[in-house]
DNA sequence: CTTATTCATTGATATTCTTCGATGTATTTG
DNA sequence: CAAATACATCGAAGAATATCAATGAATAAG
């Protein structure tokens, strides 16, 4: 994401002709601080583990823990927690503590906000 | 991704003690295809550059040739041309060639489709 | 307190991704 | 045809990511 020599300075612009091709009107774009949480929200759902337990977890009307939704997987329990982390760091899901269990259950608030995000970039 | 060696087996079960924990009901989840489907598409947005240029499309009304494009953006030609690539492979947006210019458009079915993603992954 | 169990964290490794500079391709113009 | 322009592709470098094995932390049970 943060490229590695940040000197990125000259941009190459073709030669002298400006506005010889289009002439953009609007400009204006999606911040890039905003366009970067925007995309920590997409990257979090960029992964098909990541999808699959966000989907497990929404057909069950339930809590669920983290030792059930390993045995769905053929992945290991420390790389299903790893998923889980992102997805509770981006609130796609939320966690509980019941004894040593740990129960994880879809944060509902997300389905109403991913309409409205789409909403924020392909209109304005 | 695909992670390296595919000769990903056994899974670490607990110990004996099956049924244990929690019993989920339902699992049956998205199949991995369709999960792979959808994670390359959010994969196309999970990087701040191509929701800024999606955005930028979207703002504008009429196609916008690539240095258009290029102008607004601290990074050079191939790397814009990279971004345009991806998005045209998931159909974010559209292509059309004008003379030497390419003409890039959003794909406006895509903002009836995403509302519709996150249901087919939230939902069921 | 000791042991067992659930889950998170750490460190390592291979893959993937973003970006770059350089070059190639297609199209227009002279 | 030759030169110029717009854009795509290639190869490389560095960062980020997914996964694993091993270990650590917290809780429950004996």
């Amino acid at each position: 994401m943060k490229r590695g020599r940040n000197v990125r300075a000259r941009k190459r612009q073709p030669a002298g002709n400006n506005d010889v091709c289009c002439r953009t009107g609007t400009s204006p774009k999606l911040g890039a601080v905003r366009a970067r949480a925007y995309a920590g929200w997409f990257k979090a759902l960029a992964d098909p583990t990541r999808i699959r337990i966000l989907n497990l977890l929404a057909a069950n009307r339930n809590p669920v823990c983290v030792c059930d939704i390993v045995k769905h997987f053929p992945i290991g329990q420390p790389t299903i927690s790893h998923h889980l982390k992102i997805l509770r760091a981006t609130r796609f899901v939320l966690a509980e503590r019941r004894g040593t269990f740990m129960y994880y259950r879809v944060n509902l608030k997300c389905l109403g906000e991913f309409p409205h995000a789409a909403r924020l970039i392909m209109d304005i």
